[in-house]
DNA sequence: CATGGGATTGACT
DNA sequence: GTCAATCCCATGC
C-alpha cells in the first residue's frame, strides 16, 4: 500500500521519523528504510536555503515527489519532498535494508554483502537504479513507490541523532535511525554503537 | 563564461 | 585515520 500524498504535506522531521520501516521500490528492486535525515529551508545545510532556484524547484514543488541530485560527481542522492508547496524541505533516504531483488542490486553494486548494498544514500539509489531522470517524479504513482509498514511487521525502534557530512548546522539532532538495524551507514549513531554485540 | 564546493564512497596508510 | 574521483549547479566576473 503506497503512502498517500497527504503523509507528506505536514512536518518534514514527522516524515522523516515515521518513514523508518516503510518500503522503498523500483522495479525489482526494493529495501526497508532504516536511516533518514530531515532538510528544512530554515537552516543552511539545506540546498532550499539558498531560496527557489532551477535546481531547488523540485524542493519548493509538491510534497510525495522525489527530489534526486547528483553529489560528488558521483553519487544520485534520493529524497521524499515534504511539507506544503512553497516550502522547501525534504527527507534524504540513508540506507535501506535489501527485501527484494538482491541479485540485481549485487549485480549493480559489483559487492556480495547484504550489508554492503544499501548501507549509504549513493549505494541504495546504484543498488535500486535510481537516477537524475527520477528527479520530479510521483512517489504516489510514479516509478519509486513507496510503501507503508505492514501491520504485521513490528514498529521499529527509532534513535535521533545528529546529520552527517555536512558542514553546516551540525548541531541539529535530524538523523534517524532503526536502532536495531545492522543495515545503517556509518558512522552508527553512539546510542548504537554502545549496544551493539 | 570560469570557478569552487559538495546531504559520498572506496581504496589506501 | 587520509584522500581522490568527478560533475552539477550556484555564484561572480
Amino acid at each position: 500500500m503506497r503512502l498517500a500524498q497527504d503523509f507528506y504535506e505536514r512536518s518534514v522531521h514527522e516524515v522523516a521519523r515515521e518513514l523508518i520501516g516503510c518500503v522503498v521500490r523500483h522495479g525489482e528492486t526494493a529495501g526497508r528504510i532504516v536511516e533518514t535525515e530531515s532538510y528544512h529551508m530554515e537552516e543552511p545545510a539545506c540546498h532550499a536555503f539558498a531560496g527557489v532556484t532551477e535546481r531547488t524547484r523540485t524542493l519548493y514543488g509538491e510534497p510525495g515527489r522525489a527530489y534526486v541530485y547528483f553529489s560528488y560527481g558521483i553519487h544520485s542522492l534520493l529524497n521524499a519532498v515534504a511539507e506544503g508547496e512553497g516550502v522547501g524541505a525534504a527527507v534524504l533516504i540513508r540506507a535501506l535494508e535489501p527485501v527484494d531483488g538482491v541479485e540485481l542490486m549485487r549485480q549493480r553494486r559489483g559487492l556480495a554483502r547484504v550489508e554492503d548494498l544499501c548501507s549509504g544514500p549513493g549505494k541504495l539509489t546504484q543498488a535500486l537504479g535510481i537516477g537524475l531522470p527520477l528527479n520530479g517524479s510521483s512517489l504516489v504513482d510514479g516509478p519509486i513507490e513507496l510503501l507503508r509498514r505492514e501491520l504485521d511487521v513490528r514498529e521499529p525502534r527509532v534513535v535521533a541523532a545528529e546529520r552527517i557530512g555536512i558542514t553546516k548546522a551540525m548541531e541539529l539532532p535530524w538523523r534517524f535511525c532503526d536502532a536495531d538495524s545492522v543495515h545503517v551507514s556509518r558512522p552508527w549513531p553512539a546510542a548504537m554503537r554502545a549496544r551493539a554485540a
